[in-house]
DNA sequence: CTGAAAGCGCTTACAG
DNA sequence: CTGAAAGCGCTTACAG
């Protein structure tokens, strides 16, 4: 009873007793359905049903008589009654790692453009960085979303191997996903890091440090990859470290490159690359002029670092409306589109310069 | 058609054609549902949903095949069906003014954790701070959920008067909400601001300047009162502007605080500071030794800049969480509580010191 | 074209 | 206790 007395939304009819304007509940006490308009409107609820969803109707007398009652009556249309009948979710459900990362808010935003456009919601769930969490996560996602977009899933491959059984169109996003039948974009770090690495190398620098991502991440080995193949391009050595991906994490790892003599830090990210940063300040070494410094990612802070941050601009937003764009598609067709790779650039400020002596 | 196809999970299905483990389909080809499972456990479909809700059966015999029935169907519940037959959403709408403000990731990770634990999703969506676009947002939000949580909403007063018309317990946070009937949970950032007044006081520093925030908003407000009555107490002059609230009104607006001879800034918040950091890079002034600078918030890079930013933390999770209460409570007794203010407490890092000269 | 009717999957009074 | 039945609000074949 309780429930059912919330359910006609009682709080705002009780604050306001008798006259209340903007109400949408007919005299029963109860929300207004088609039925109510029928009755109003004279007709059947059919034809409400056809006039509010825009169909044909050759008598514009009565659509407009319907539209009329619909307005004076104040209706909005039960959207779970709707998509339970069209037996739709009419929603996306969303995993990221970690909202807490500039990154993801990023993906998002574009994402939450296109898929409202799309007339869709978007529920978003936070896995906290907890590779065991998230494919009971997505399950429970599954339940209730037409499509899920997993963003960079830290999950295993073996994890993710059992998600098709949900029956629900994926998409992945900065992830391998091998054979599964998921739609799949990512960002193309590898040719980021070469772009990163052809810089220092052109400023004179012989020996790089890279503070790593986590091992697990499908970013990490591109970058790795760009990593070794332009090193080999340029002649360049390289240290790397695996630190991870926190201002923590880079804080913490920089003293053991700075032991390896290095003269230019390329970070997996901004944040990490901030970490190192802090570091270098505690250690007094400055920045450019005794250690370059690279992040990865561009989050709005990096421009107003000190110094500005060089680092790998990726196309967050991009990101984010491409896949949509791949669950669309996989929504429409019933397949799953072919692998999108988006390209990265190098920013160029003022953490990076020439290696000293 | 087509979309009855989607609806029935078609797409994994077809890529795994005659034995596929995990299956929640039947050999009709639809998905499992409690008819499928009455008629393999041999009961009604009452019993089948009074055994999966956990409601008391007498016949432990009876519960037993029925869950077996429903575990080798592979069966997940219908949770459209299920809301719309119990006349709820289950969701709870989030209405954020711009997801890449690092303050409300960390929000939505306090709401996030307490809404799934009570059983619901969370909806969010950024307005992208459109003040004029608020108001629609929620509307359509309305339809979907159960419950509105507004954060920091940038609409005037005028337009929060409409919102109770939509039938939907909302709350607000950061946000007066005169004698509407919402759920109010704040941070008594006045309280915060007096503890920074009071630290520079105690440095030494007589004139602060105030990089102030969006004039509209609440906390605003809130810290304009802090700051006017500390100065009052402390004897300190104060010399305010209207910055905004990222980097770039920070690093626009310092300059005209600087021509005040101030020897002290206090930023609307963390980002707006960080504007501040930069601009007094560019201007060779070095922090805190020339000048002294505290920020609002403590975003987690806040510990990480060149210097460490002393500022203002805010407790972001705990205000969700306590957002999330307030919204329950009204969801259970139809009555909105009374307003709740979290305290703000000053975090001392080494942006801050004794005037020079 | 419009209207009467069926039905989506579930929950819950109501009988038995 | 269990089962048969009604019904939540909508959409959509199906008749007329």
């Amino acid at each position: 009873m309780k429930l059912r007395r919330l359910v006609d939304r009682e709080l705002p009819v009780a604050s306001c007793p008798e006259t209340c304007v903007g109400r949408t509940v007919t005299r029963s006490g109860k929300r207004t359905t088609i039925v109510d308009i029928a009755r109003r409107a004279e007709v059947s609820i059919s034809t409400v049903s056809r006039v509010l969803n825009g169909r044909p109707v050759s008598d514009e007398v009565l659509a407009t008589r319907v539209r009329k009652a619909a307005t004076e009556l104040g209706y909005r249309p039960n959207v779970v009654a709707r998509d339970f009948r069209r037996g739709v979710t009419s929603t996306i459900g969303v995993v990221v790692p970690d909202l807490a990362n500039p990154f993801f808010p990023h993906v998002l935003k574009g994402l939450a453009e296109e898929v409202s456009a799309g007339d869709h919601r978007l529920l978003v769930v936070d896995s906290g960085e907890d590779a065991e969490q998230e494919p009971q996560l997505v399950a429970q996602l599954a339940g209730s979303c037409d499509g899920i977009i997993l963003c960079s899933p830290r999950m295993p491959q073996s994890s993710l191997a059992t998600l098709p059984a949900l029956g629900v169109p994926i998409v992945c996003t900065n992830r391998s996903v091998g054979t599964l039948p998921f739609g799949n974009v990512g960002i193309d770090s590898a040719a980021g890091m070469r772009q990163a690495v052809a810089h220092l190398a052109e400023l004179g620098h012989r020996h790089i440090g890279y503070l790593g991502g986590p091992g697990t991440s499908w970013s990490e080995g591109l970058r790795r990859e760009g990593l070794r193949s332009a090193a080999a391009d340029h002649g360049v050595r390289v240290s790397a470290t695996e630190a991870g991906s926190t201002s923590d994490d880079g804080h913490a790892k920089l003293p053991g490159l700075l032991d390896k003599r290095v003269t230019a830090v390329i970070a997996f990210n901004d944040l990490v690359a901030i970490g190192a940063l802090a570091r270098l300040r505690e250690l007094e070494l400055d920045v450019p002029s005794q250690l370059s410094v690279v992040g990865f990612d561009d989050i709005p802070v990096a421009a107003f670092l000190g110094p500005p941050l060089t680092t790998v601009s990726l196309p967050k937003e991009e990101l984010g409306r491409r896949a949509w764009a791949a669950l669309h598609t996989q929504l429409q067709t019933g397949r799953a589109p072919s692998e999108e790779l988006l390209p990265a650039a190098l920013v160029v400020r003022q953490s990076t310069a020439a290696p000293a002596g």
